[in-house]
RNA sequence: GGAGAGGUGGAUGAGUGGCUGAAAUCAACGGUUUGCUAAACCGUCGUACGGGCUAAACCUGUACCGAGGGUUCGAAUCCCUCCCUCUCCGCCA
């Protein structure tokens, strides 16, 4: 959500960003209700410290027990237009609320400008594709032949897009996360979250899923619970309406949760193997800090992310998504892809994004610069270090052999007990 | 699932129709005192939005005592609905 004030006083910065973004907001539509509410405020305000003054001279007088008749059918007249302002408002604010909630944010300056994924930049390549003098399998395949990776059944036991992992399977998945959650929190000064895997619509609307994606969430039957489609919304929400200690930034906290999305929308793409699931493992990077910081910390949380595929050795690509590509709360992202030989090509394998206040004016989360000051918004900051099945995915299909049975990393070895091969 | 208690400012907690944006205490912050620490004393000490001012300070208006609605000239205080927390019993990983 972007600043009332902001957007007032910045209207053409504005409507260029949300241009830029393909963005179908009208902001003239803002301009008017924006102008309206303010009258409408103005007027009763005014009528309620009428009403304020008059009715503490009915108190007084009523104690020295003269007449106050008049002056309360007076008031009651007030009254009734204080009443009939007040709901003019709240329909104005509604409507006010729905058009600033629906404004997506403002990219930063340095993020290329485009109309969809064909302008976002490739910022760097790193690690050697494997030379493999054979056709390589997909994961589904070698997955199959080896017994690790099982659709079929899961398709028996809940329905389509979900997954059982069997034996080693299983515990690559399981040395994946806790690989990843070890290398942040010993490396990366990120301390481990382990948050509810259902949230409520306030969380939701805090990171900005709500009120326009709820078609991707899957809500509980009978509660205000939705799953968790990211574990950014348990975690960035842990401040929500708190006053961090301005010392004690940057917060960053890592957490692994399971993730679920509906997918609406996708139907017919990626329907094989576990590159788009209802379900999937994701170990999350999040991190509060002061506006300042926030571009050097998007550096320093992307390359967290990377020194996960680096310790795996597989080969990816940084790219700077364009405007047309961002999403919705996001100022600036960088997709991690990871190479995927099956497909002969780079698939995300984690977003990092630098929000600004975008999800911490929703979320109400501040701290305070010193102890004397006033609190501020924080910039919230989250990328994905990494999506667990996709790394599954890659892992198996860039450590085939010849043979179809796969090699385990050398990092992994260790958290496989000692296994080095799955065959 | 059954029964009960409660939600007030950073915390504890008073307040049952007007002079209460809210006592008191604690914490925090500034200062005095002090060899240092502590103590004592004095002062400050909510947020949001609007108006005044070039602007900070400051002055001023409105709203906010879990949320929403109602009664009233006037609501933290009375009424209704909802949400949440806690305790006991039952059940349960």
């Amino acid at each position: 959500m972007l600043d009332r004030t902001f957007i007032r006083e910045n209207i053409d910065r504005v409507r260029m960003a949300l241009g830029n973004r393909h963005s179908d907001v009208d902001l003239s539509q803002f301009q008017n209700l924006d102008a309206c509410e303010r009258t409408f405020r103005k007027e009763a305000e005014e009528l309620r410290a009428k009403r304020n003054s008059v009715s503490e001279q009915i108190g007084r007088l009523t104690r020295q027990g003269q007449d106050t008749t008049i002056l309360r059918k007076e008031m009651r007249e007030v009254g009734d237009r204080i009443k009939y302002l007040e709901e003019e408002l709240v329909r104005l604010e509604a409507s006010l609320s729905q058009f600033l909630h629906s404004i997506p944010n403002v990219p930063n300056s340095s993020v290329p400008i485009g109309p969809d994924e064909s302008a976002n930049q490739v910022i760097r390549r790193v690690g050697e594709l494997r030379a493999m003098e054979f056709a390589p399998k997909d994961h589904v395949e070698l997955g199959a032949r080896l017994g690790i990776l099982d659709i079929e059944r899961a398709t028996k036991i809940t329905g389509a897009r979900f997954a059982n992992y069997w034996g080693l399977g299983a515990r690559l998945e399981r040395a994946l996360i806790t690989f990843m959650l070890d290398v942040h929190t010993r490396e990366h000064g990120y301390q481990e979250v382990l948050p509810p895997f259902m949230v409520n619509d306030q969380a939701l609307f805090g990171t900005g899923q709500l009120p326009k994606f709820a078609a991707d969430l899957f809500k509980i039957e009978g509660f205000n619970y939705y799953l968790v489609p990211t574990a950014e919304v348990p975690v960035t929400n842990l401040y929500r309406d708190e006053v961090l200690e301005g010392e004690k930034l940057p917060v960053k906290l890592t957490a692994y949760t399971p993730c679920f999305r509906s997918e609406a929308g996708s139907y017919g793409k990626d329907t094989r193997g576990l590159i788009r699931q209802h379900q999937f493992n994701k170990v999350e990077l999040v991190c509060f800090c002061r506006p300042e910081d926030s571009y050097d910390e998007l550096e320093k949380l992307t390359a967290a992310a990377e020194t996960i595929l680096q310790r795996l050795e597989l080969p990816y690509q940084v790219v700077a998504l364009s405007t047309g590509d961002l999403g919705f709360a996001s100022a600036k992202t960088y997709d991690l892809e990871v190479w995927l030989p099956s497909q002969r090509r780079y698939r995300e394998i984690s977003s990092c994004s630098n929000f600004e206040d975008f999800q911490a004016r929703r979320a109400n989360i501040r701290f305070r610069p010193d102890p004397q000051s006033k609190a501020r918004l924080v910039h919230t900051l989250n990328g994905s270090g990494l999506a667990v099945g996709r790394t599954w995915v890659a892992v198996v299909e860039n450590y085939q052999q010849g043979d179809g049975s796969v090699k385990i990393p050398e990092v992994l070895v260790s958290y496989m007990d000692g296994t080095r091969e799955i065959r």
